[in-house]
DNA sequence: GCCAACGTTGGC
DNA sequence: GCCAACGTTGGC
């Protein structure tokens, strides 16, 4: 079990506190947290420095399932904590990466649950403003579903004039973010040559 | 509650 | 290594 993906170094360690404002909450990726239809399926993309861990790692992990831990990002937690569910499924990006790209996609196995490295002293990712009574940090279960015929760079996915709104490319540095459908297939086509 | 200083991500 | 974007902190 990986101890840390693509995530900020030193967490702060005063008081990330209780969730305070949700600005996106009412912009463009209210979507993210709306009441879904019944057996509606979501897309996400999370990162991962693949120095850190890589989808090749998360390919030989146990189960190929890993726990997706240290995130110290409130925006990111809140999509962990209550945008994905069970059986959503995420691209797998590589940052700081030659090229950075979309390697493969996993699916949520676990929703978001407290994040354990944020209570632990011993831990690069422990936060001294956190407690378990009233977690701050949450994580979710993913498990690799497959690799990507072929890995889609970033050059790539900026080029693409169906990918100008993905978040990804309009929120450089936020770890976990939402895709749309429509992102997820025009990527999905990409992959595979068709696009 | 404003906002300047500071820290971090991550592309380039 | 640089720096743009942007979240957080803390003085006031």
């Amino acid at each position: 079990m990986p101890a840390k993906k693509s995530v900020p170094k030193k967490s702060a360690s005063k008081k990330p506190a209780a969730p305070k404002s949700m600005p996106y909450e009412k912009g463009a990726w209210a979507a993210a947290f709306s009441a879904r239809t019944p057996g509606e399926k979501r897309y996400w993309l999370i990162k991962s420095e693949p120095d850190v861990f890589s989808f090749d790692d998360l390919l030989v992990a146990p189960k190929q399932t890993t726990c997706w831990d240290s995130v110290r990002n409130s925006s990111a937690r809140n999509f962990l904590r209550d945008g994905m569910k069970k059986g959503d499924l995420a691209f797998y990006y590589h940052s700081n990466a030659d090229p950075s790209a979309i390697v493969g996609i996993c699916e949520v196995v676990r929703e978001g649950y407290p994040d354990p490295t944020a209570l632990d002293p011993a831990h690069d990712y422990y936060d001294a403003g956190s407690n378990a009574e009233t977690p701050t940090w949450f994580m979710v279960d993913v498990k690799a579903v497959k690799k990507l015929a072929s890995a889609v760079a970033l050059p790539a996915i900026k080029d693409s004039a169906a990918l100008q709104e993905m978040a990804l490319v309009k929120v450089g540095r936020l770890s976990v973010v939402p895709v749309q459908p429509d992102e997820w297939e025009t990527v999905i086509a990409m992959s595979e040559g068709r696009a």
